[in-house]
Order: C-alpha cells, then structure tokens, then sequence
DNA sequence: ATTGGCTATATTGTAAACAGTAGTGCGACC
DNA sequence: GGTCGCACTACTGTTTACAATATAGCCAAT
C-alpha cells in the first residue's frame, strides 16, 4: 500500500521533555498473586522457615514464568521475608535469636503506640470495624488452625490501620510476618501465637478509650508472646563451628 | 578422549535432601554499588523526587548491565524509594502529602523509642563514638552541602545503632530516606533540614542519661523538622482533579 | 492556534537459549 | 568400611534477541 505521505529521516530526537509521573495507577508489586500467595502460606504457617523456594516450582504451581516468579522473590527478600542465597536459591527466611528479640522489641514500640493513635482518633467506623473483628474472632472455629492464625494477625492490623498512620501499618504488618518467622523458628511446639483472650480485652480498653489500660494490655500481649520462645540449642554447635573458622581466619590473617 | 568408566545412564534422581541453607555469606543487596550509589545521591538530594531513572542511563553510568541495574531499582521501589511505573520506568519516589506527614510520625515513634533505649544500654563504647561524631558535625564545613546532609543523617542513624535494635536501626534508615524524599518534596526553599543546634543539644543529653531531657529534646527535634515542611500549591489543581474524576467514577458505578 | 492522527524512535518488558554452579550418586581406592 | 574423586543432573544466573508500549515529531484539518 502506498505511504500517503513521505518522512524525512530525522537524525536523533531531542532529549524527551520530563514528564512528571503523577497521575499514573500505581498498581503495586505487593498485590502480585505470587507475592499474595507466599505471604499468606508464611502467615499461616505452611511454608516453614528455610523452606526451599524453587523457581520452576514456583512458575508451575502459579501457572507463571520463571521471571515473574524470580521478582516477586527479589522483592520479597528485599522485605526480609526470603533469603536469596547466590547459586542456591531462594529460601523462607530464619531470624536469628536476636533478630527474633528485636522484633518483638520493635513491635513493642510501634504497636503500643498504634494503641494510643487508634484510641485518639476512635470514631464510629472505626468501633463497628473493631467490634465486627472482635466478633469473628469470637465466634470463630478454634479448630481450624490456619483461620486462627489470620485472624490472629489481622487484629494486629486493624489496630494499626486504626492508627491513621499508612507507614506504620506498612511496618507493623513487615513486623506481623517476620513475627510468624520467628515463632516458627523458636516456638515451643504445641503452643498457639497469640493467648486466645488478650484480644477481646485489648479490643474492650480500646472501645472504653481506657488509653493508659490499652497500652499496658498490649505490651503485656506482646511480652507473653515473646517469653514463649526459647533459644534453639542445636544453634550452638552451629555458632561454635563459625567461632572456629573466624578464629582459624584471623589467625591465617595475622600470622600470614 | 577415551573415558576411564563407563556411566550407565540413570533414570531420574531422587529429590535433593534438604540442605539447610544456614552457614553461608549472606551478601545483601544493599550492599550493591548500585543500590548504595541512588540512595547516597538520594540522601545528598543530587536526585530529587520524579527524577527519571533510565536504565540504559544508569547501566551505562555503572559500567554494568540492564539486567542488575533492574534488580537493583525493584529493590529500591520495595523501599518505597523508588516508583515503578508500568511501560514508563522508574523514578525517584515522591511522597505524598499524607504519606510525609505519617513519615514525620512514625519518627517521633521510633527515635523517641531509640533514644530512649540508647540511654540504657549506653556504654564506653557508645559514648566515645557519639562523641567522635558530635565533632565531626560541629567541625564540619557548612559550606559543603553535601557533606552536611551526610553528617545530619547519620546522627539520627547513630542514635538508633545505640539502641542495639538491628530491626528498629534497619526501619531508622529507611525513614531517615523517605524524610529526604518529603522534605526534598515539600520544603520551603533556602531552609536546612535539621536546625543545626539540635544535635549537640540531644547528644549532650544522652551522655548525661538524661532520658526526659533527651526524649523530649528528640521530639521537638522532628517536630521542628515538620513544621518546615508545607504543602505545594500546585498539588491542590491535581487534588481537584482527581476528585473530579473519583466523583465522576463513582456516579458511573451507581448510576449506571 | 489547537487538536487529532500518523510514523519513527526510545525505552521498557518478556521469552528463550545459554552458561555456570552446587549437589547427587556411583565407583575406586586405601 | 569410610573417604575421595569423577561424571551427571538440576537448578540458578546471565546474555541475547525480540515484542510491547509510550513518547516525540510532523502534518493536516478544523
């Protein structure tokens, strides 16, 4: 077909003018299907820490490509939630004793004060959010392992959401996962996440704007969950033996 | 070549036992030059928000290939210091309004708390170090912008290492950025980021325990910083556009 | 003058082939 | 019998080329 009109080859094009990049749907890489999909098997405890993460795997069981399965990993070792270990894969992540501990500290911090911005900023949607959560956790069937342990966390995450405050909801749910981390890693066996009633009284103080009260049963909350972890002993000969090699290669360093 | 043995050819291998992945150098990713090299020039505001980060650019300026410099900008936009766009790139993160000021909140939370907790564990060692960089910062040139940013950025970096809270420090950092992002995006033109008599002032306090003194000091520290920042003008055109069109949306859903 | 349509180019996104590395199992050797 | 070494497989990591999308420039028409 005849070209209706003749183009001069232009020899290069200008420096494109910067167009700011507002005003574009940012569709997130945390809504990804595959990202969802992994994140909710960690929450609820059926991918273990140091779970082997195979791509093809992966791309099979998700009905993907190996590509797409390759950057929701990268973005979740990027949150701490995976370890990617060069030319070995990709793993569920295993916090350390101490990390363990500074998880818990940190959601100490952060989540006593979610208490004390959720009760300032209390209003009508936000008591009809918490009862209605109160209620299902209530009512829920305590038998069935994997919904306790969602709805579990997602009394965590309403409290933050109550809050007003989306950086600290992004935080607080990071430290909700990396916390599910560490129990599986430490936990004693047979023992639940949370102590099934802390929640209905914490939900109660904050509906009553008890603050002070909020606070302290929080902290509380979060203290009984921490003191039921113990240190894993087989980590010891482990630790040993990395003492040992830091210790042969500080001696083959100074001794040349 | 002649082959010594001959291999009868096994059918298929039995599924690798499982390898604990523990006992290997963990290089993170943000070590990569690239990554460390965006987020230095971020903090040093040679890159301002909505700046284009083009990838055959940064390959070439690395001296490395599109494919790291990919994993490395999805690392960054699972920060939040980086925006992704599909089809259009990524650029330098620009909070929103919201978001900056919920940034400034979760600081008060956070670095109150560090401060708090470096007054506690604080020893020997911390105190000669939190006094090596007081002098730095106060013998610093002024003159050097930049150096400037750097110094004022690791203060508050150096009170949440004292913490001893790896998770709070990793969380510290991150907010420390995303303040550089929102101040670069809001501030009032001509006005440093910290006022430059804070500093010493808190780290006078924390060496002399004085945690009310020094927990406060901190708090109105980044209040100050806040109360810097306005909202832009410009934005509000945007605002009412989008709001437009929200509504218009909306009436399109229910009406039609 | 502004808008719309068209084409060329720049840039990002994706697929597939290739290369490199770690891990497994068999045989050999002491 | 335990250890060592080799060949082979399975997997990850990288390169390459190609496809898809958006942007810029130009012309025409209103």
């Amino acid at each position: 077909m005849k070209r209706t009109r003749p183009f001069k080859r232009r020899p290069k094009r200008a420096e494109p003018k910067h167009r700011e990049p507002e005003a574009v749907d940012p569709r997130s890489i945390d809504d990804d299907p595959v990202v969802q999909g992994i994140l909710t098997a960690i929450s609820q405890k059926r991918l273990k820490p140091g779970a082997k993460l195979g791509e093809d795997k992966l791309a099979t069981a998700f009905g993907t490509t190996r590509i797409h399965i390759r950057q929701a990993l990268s973005h979740l070792a990027s949150r701490k939630v995976v370890m990617q270990i060069p030319n070995r894969g990709a793993f569920v992540y295993r916090p350390s004793w101490e990390e363990a501990q500074d998880i818990f500290a940190a959601r100490r911090i952060i989540e006593t004060a979610a208490v004390s911005a959720a009760i300032d900023r209390l209003d009508k949607a936000g008591k009809a959010e918490l009862k209605a959560h109160m209620e299902r956790e209530a009512r829920h069937d305590r038998n069935d392992r994997w919904a306790s342990l969602s709805l579990t966390a997602e009394f965590h995450i309403l409290v933050a959401k109550l809050a007003g405050n989306r950086v600290l909801l992004e935080m607080s749910r990071e430290l909700m996962l990396r916390t599910s981390l560490a129990i599986a890693t430490f936990e004693q066996p047979g023992e639940p996440d949370c102590s099934p009633d802390a929640h209905p009284d914490i939900g109660a103080l904050i509906l009553a704007r008890d603050k002070a009260g909020a606070v302290h049963a929080m902290r509380h909350h979060i203290e009984e969950m921490e003191q039921r972890i113990r240190p894993k002993e087989g980590e010891e000969e482990v630790d040993e033996l990395t003492a040992i090699f830091q210790e042969i290669g500080a001696r083959a360093r100074a001794g040349g």
